[in-house]
DNA sequence: CTGTTTTGTGACTTTAAAAGTAACAAAATC
DNA sequence: GATTTTGTTACTTTTAAAGTCACAAAACAG
């Protein structure tokens, strides 16, 4: 498939509509990340459901922030998304029956579970007003270790 | 894209190899790992390359490891394959000028960042001959912690 | 030497999931 | 009533791996 940029992208749509108190339209957000705004209101939903965003129709109508950036975290970003398959790489056989592959698939399928509880963890200590504000989360992350 | 199954495959495929004394064909191979000789090959060239496997053509020609499976940790393995791509996640734009998707894209490649940095320990702790030793993984990353 | 086995490799098709596109009903405002 | 905008469905495109086909070259068997 191609890469996932859901994350990213309406990552950078919470931080604009952080910088503006009116509605922006779908057809303004596609502009901003440079596709259609049929994709903006597909990949929104999940935020809308969750909480973070509303939607309005009609004249003046458009995508508001509905919760502070700094309730929310990375995490329940991509939790609200759906949390989209992270790997590229994966398992070969689902269910096999021979002990080797078993053992094969076990051994990929461990260090990927570990690169995700790694993945989720960095997401869990990081608000997505955090990322405007830089070096803040460095010293956030810095303290997590002490 | 499909989902990249090689790692399992490749590391399955070695398992076997330590088993026997003789070559095993691509064909072989290829009706393990259902699917067909070409693929075997082209996958396993990347092992040959890394001086893992041997293999020979002609009457009784086929595929031999060429170094014991307990000197080959995953981490080689997977550097072997050309160490494809982890993530089905990625960045928005590459370079982007909007100083809040730039914001966005470097949360998330952080993120996905520390992620690869844990699948390579984890790769990097464990040796091929260590998946058919039941335990030996556990007890090893055990150690590390200490 | 001839025929068979097997790898190495290039060229192509298929697959799967996201991206991208188009269209339109429904809702809200003008 | 006209316009704007979302919500949603249906469809096409994209991308890289998987899968397939074909064949030259090498190695071996007789």
């Amino acid at each position: 498939m191609r890469t996932d940029s859901r994350l990213p992208r309406v990552l950078h749509v919470l931080l604009h509509l952080d910088q503006t108190e009116d509605p922006v339209t779908s057809d303004q957000i596609g502009k901003m990340l440079n596709t259609n705004p049929s994709l903006v209101r597909r990949t929104m939903a999940g935020l809308r459901d969750a909480g973070f965003v509303g939607a309005t129709k009609g004249h003046g109508g458009g995508w508001v922030l509905s919760r502070s950036l700094d309730s929310i975290s990375l995490a329940e970003v991509y939790a609200a998304l759906g949390s989209p398959q992270l790997f590229a790489v994966g398992q070969s056989t689902d269910a096999p029956s021979c002990l080797l592959e078993q053992a094969a698939n076990l051994a990929t399928s461990s260090a990927l579970e570990a690169a995700r509880e790694t993945f989720q963890e960095k997401l869990g200590q990081v608000t997505v007003a955090d990322l405007v504000r830089p070096h803040a989360q460095v010293i956030r992350q810095h303290q997590e270790t002490l």
